[in-house]
DNA sequence: GACGAGCGCCTACAACTGTCAGTATAGTGC
DNA sequence: GCACTATACTGACAGTTGTAGGCGCTCGTC
């Protein structure tokens, strides 16, 4: 796990199925298939050929237990957030976090006790990160 | 423009190409095609057939101007980014604008500087939107 | 009028993605 | 042993995307 190779990036549809597994920690195909089919009507077949190319792609890796295989992400959710979300910093906003967060406020993406509470966290993350003069200025 | 219509999501060579019309208000597919070829050499063909594909899809309209189409976005930047954002907050932070941010600074990925722009953004835009009680909670 | 440059249009192709049908295999119950 | 069920594997197909080649039109120049 978290072996820093660039993995290609995910689908939509892809993502679905990672959320699963992040949500479940390790699970067969019948258990992703259970949940995507209840939200949206999908045959086992399919969910078993875009696990199997998410594994290809090294997103996934797999273990036998009892008769049924079970598969578990070899990267973090977090990780793979970080990920996204430097992605389209790059992509779309040019680089600037700060457009990000800009967007975030201006757009009415968020509500106000969520600005409050995004400002909080901002706050904290000053204290415990940056308290005696750690640097991280390298973006 | 600013139809609401509900654009289909761009791909990043899409993104590439929008960027270019968005700095330049108005272009022509040379024009594109000159940017596009300085940074990683790609055909005037391929780029023109990414353009209509783009207008095919309501990202860009033309119009003729000499003998030359200019192509102008249909979308501002800013739309587009606040899209954007959304949807990254609905497929990968499970709709939680926090988790956003919190990615945001725990991830390493803005510098000190920047987390502190970002907390003067939100406390300005806090005065700014919701100074006498304007609500703003539906997300 | 011929010619080259610039441009738009059409077509093609490989890779990827989402979707599924069909087939094989293994476990269980009778 | 046979039928049933659950699972895994393979192959296929349509749509999208990135890439490019080739053709024809227009315009300025010689």
């Amino acid at each position: 796990m978290a072996k820093d190779k660039e993995l290609p990036t995910l689908s939509e549809t892809q993502l679905e199925i990672m959320n699963v597994v992040w949500d479940h920690e390790k699970c067969s195909v019948a258990d992703v298939w259970k949940i995507l089919n209840d939200r949206r009507g999908v045959t086992r077949n399919t969910v078993h050929t875009l696990i199997g190319r998410l594994e290809e792609k090294g997103w996934l890796t797999h273990c036998a237990e009892g008769n049924a295989f079970m598969y578990a992400a070899t990267v973090s959710r977090e990780q793979a957030q970080q990920r996204c979300v430097q992605r389209i910093i790059e992509t779309v906003f040019d680089g600037s976090a700060e457009g990000l967060v800009l967007t975030l406020l201006n757009g009415g993406i968020v509500s106000k006790p969520e600005a409050e509470r995004i400002r909080d966290m901002i706050a904290q993350a000053k204290k415990r990160k940056w308290r005696n003069g750690g640097n991280h200025d390298g973006a």
